[in-house]
DNA sequence: GTCTATACGGAGATAGAC
DNA sequence: GTCTATCTCCGTATAGAC
């Protein structure tokens, strides 16, 4: 235990730097224990445990075990658009398939980390009210970024951009989140081709009558 | 697992034939209390109340909680299996787009009855090994069959045959069941003609424009 | 074979000492 | 502000009467 301060001057507020990384090293316990018992099974003794924090300290970061996954979806979800924010910053490809090359790419990327976490938050998860909306708003977001960045490329022949974008990004996700999730080590390079040419085709493709070409 | 006695007794057994009954009920209550309360909040006791049945009887027919919920996706993959086997027994339609929509169509109506269900079947249920292995199975039965399914039409261009029908298949299970979950009702139709476009542009497009992944 | 009553155990959460 | 100890709650599963 460090020494009494009472009456000194405050000198740098130690205390808020120690409480937060406190919460991170429960976040990060977290991570792990979600990881490998899966939601139920990862109670927040085995979290305070692992923390090295008793399971009283842990209550007194996060009033229920609930709120520490929705915490960790947050965080999931920040990075993800850190992550997009990165490509954003960087110039990016000239040609819609490298466009959408670079977003199937970074969702994987972001996702490769810690397979079995993504799957107790993708599929285990309670969904409370307060996590349905922070996931859809970062949808939302989502969907707006894409649709804008569709609408830049004239290669784009699809008529119902709304319907179009949902469907892309719902897809993108979805089979992401289920390649990374699957148990057998998939050939992800091989996955990622496939699901951009899928993309790319159903964007640029005849917009109704399909008729064949020519080599 | 039920024994199985058939081909063992001769003589009526009216008391199978209401143990099954009781089965049933039980199966159907679980169907119904999961739906409306999730996995973990759907109790045994909700479940044998429901099914008019006292909880010490319910576990006289079902060991545990999960093997209840077991046969619940059984019987959901068996319906699943029933309508394929149903559009086979006609005649598939001519044209690959054709083929594609029914294939997609049917993979919604099979889901539209109990869409709350499906959540906690598709998302919530703890994925043991035995369910973990009975998903596969028809996993593995539907792409062989779809696989074969696009052999028979040239105007399938693509290449890599085996990775584009578990993209293809995934996608369609995956959305599906995103949209089919969906608390809004989105609007069901709108989002199957673009599936089936985005799965016959994709199936039938030119192959050679994509190359390997660019550096 | 179906019920009632209950044990068993585990998880979330809290009280109070230090 | 962190710990230990504990309490309550509740769901699963069982025992035993009928």
């Amino acid at each position: 235990m460090p020494s009494d301060r009472r009456g000194l001057a405050p000198r740098k507020q130690p205390r808020q730097i120690r409480a937060e990384l406190t919460r991170e090293r429960i976040l990060d316990a977290a991570a792990h224990v979600f990881g490998e018992y899966g939601y139920a099974a990862g109670t927040t003794n085995r979290i305070a445990e692992r923390a090295r924090v008793s399971i009283g300290s842990l209550y007194q970061y996060y009033p229920n075990k609930d709120a520490i996954l929705v915490e960790l979806v947050t965080r999931h979800l920040d990075s993800g658009g850190a992550a997009v924010a990165r490509s954003q910053a960087q110039e990016l490809p000239d040609t819609l398939e490298g466009v959408l090359r670079l977003f199937v790419r970074t969702a994987i990327d972001n996702h490769l980390d810690d397979p079995r976490l993504l799957r107790v938050m993708a599929e285990q998860a309670p969904r409370s009210a307060e996590l349905l909306a922070k996931v859809e708003a970062h949808e939302t977001e989502r969907f707006a970024y894409i649709e804008e960045l569709l609408a830049k490329h004239p290669e784009v022949r699809v008529t119902d951009t709304y319907t179009a974008t949902r469907l892309l990004v719902t897809t993108v996700e979805l089979v992401v989140h289920k390649v990374i999730a699957a148990p057998d080590p998939i050939d992800v390079r091989r996955f990622e081709d496939e699901l951009v040419a899928m993309l790319h085709r159903y964007l640029t493709g005849p917009s109704e009558t399909v008729g064949p070409r020519t080599a």
